[in-house]
DNA sequence: CTGGTGCGC
DNA sequence: GCGCACCAG
C-alpha cells in the first residue's frame, strides 16, 4: 500500500479515536450527574451550591466542587452532612485517584509525595462514613489541598469534628470549604499545586428552626486558640475569594446572615 | 481522629 | 501497584 492510500486511513483512525475519547468523557460525566438523581431547588445539595469563579463545577454523589485548574485544586467543595449520615464505620483508606470528572485534568497525587504536606481532605472522609462508596469517593485528588500536618491534624481537625457535632445537634448542616486561592502561594510537585495561606469553612443550618450561618477563616498553621476566635462573617470570605456562597437564598435573609460575625446561635 | 513513610511481593 | 507494619500530632 502506498502513502497516498494509507494517509487518509490513518487520519480517519485518529479522528475516530479522538471522537470516541471525547464521547467517553462526556458519557462518564453525564453518568455521574444522572446518578445523583433528580435535583430540584428543594434539594439542598443544589440549592446551596456557591457560585464558581472558574466555570468548572463537578458533581459527585457525595459532594460537589468547583475546580481551579491554575491552582490544581478545588476553590470550594460543598455537601450536606445529614445527621443520618453520621457513622463510625471504619473503612480502609484507599489510594488517592485522579478525578476523571475534572475535564481540565485534576492533580496527580504524586505532586504531594515527599512534599512535606498532607493530602488534606476538603470533604472529610470522616463525614462520608455511611457507605464505602461515599468514603472512597472522598479520595479523589479534586477533593484535597496541601495542608501542613500539624494544621490538618490539629485545629482543622478540631473544626471538622465540631461540624460533625453540629450536624448531630442541629439535624444536619450544609458545608462549604476550601483554601483561599489568592496572593502569593508556595507550590508543590510537577503540576505546581498551590499551597493556600488560609482555609475557610462556611456552614448553613436550615433544619433546626430559623436559618443560621457561621463562617471560619483560619491561617494555614496550627493553633491552640478556641475555634470561635476564627469566626468571621460570610461576607468577609466572599470578599476574599470572590465566591458568592448562598445566591439562591432570599436576598434580604442572605444579606442579613452573611453580614454577621456572631456565633451566639452555634453551640461550642 | 487527621495523616505520613518504608518494605516486600 | 497493592497490602501491611509502623510512626506522628
Amino acid at each position: 500500500m502506498n502513502k497516498r492510500k494509507i494517509y487518509p486511513i490513518l487520519v480517519l483512525i485518529l479522528v475516530v479515536a479522538v471522537y470516541g475519547y471525547e464521547h467517553f468523557l462526556k458519557t462518564e460525566e453525564a453518568t455521574i450527574i444522572i446518578s445523583e438523581g433528580k435535583k430540584t431547588k428543594e434539594n439542598t445539595n443544589e440549592f446551596f451550591l456557591p457560585t464558581s469563579t472558574t466555570g468548572q463545577i463537578v458533581h459527585h454523589k457525595g459532594y460537589s466542587l468547583s475546580y481551579s485548574e491554575p491552582h490544581e485544586q478545588a476553590e470550594w467543595v460543598a455537601y450536606e452532612l445529614k445527621k443520618s449520615q453520621l457513622s463510625n464505620t471504619n473503612f480502609d483508606r484507599p489510594y488517592f485517584e485522579i478525578d476523571k470528572a475534572v475535564k481540565t485534568g485534576a492533580a496527580d497525587w504524586k505532586n504531594y509525595k515527599n512534599s512535606g504536606f498532607d493530602r488534606g481532605h476538603l470533604c472529610p472522609a470522616g463525614d462520608r462514613r455511611y457507605s464505602k462508596e461515599a468514603h472512597d469517593e472522598t479520595f479523589l485528588t479534586s477533593n484535597i489541598s496541601p495542608q501542613e500536618h500539624n494544621f490538618n491534624a490539629g485545629i482543622w481537625n478540631n473544626l471538622e469534628q465540631k461540624v460533625r457535632y453540629w450536624a448531630s445537634k442541629y439535624d444536619g448542616v450544609f458545608v462549604v470549604t476550601g483554601g483561599v486561592l489568592k496572593g502569593n502561594m508556595e507550590t508543590i510537585g510537577y503540576e505546581r499545586v498551590a499551597v493556600p495561606n488560609q482555609f475557610y469553612k462556611v456552614l448553613i443550618d436550615t433544619n433546626s428552626g430559623k436559618t443560621k450561618m457561621i463562617a471560619f477563616l483560619m491561617p494555614h498553621e496550627n493553633s491552640n486558640k478556641p475555634l470561635y476566635e476564627f469566626v468571621v462573617s460570610v461576607d468577609t470570605i466572599e470578599t476574599l475569594t470572590g465566591i458568592d456562597f448562598f445566591p439562591e437564598l432570599d436576598d434580604a435573609l442572605e444579606n442579613k446572615l452573611e453580614a454577621s460575625n456572631s456565633y451566639k446561635d452555634w453551640s461550642f
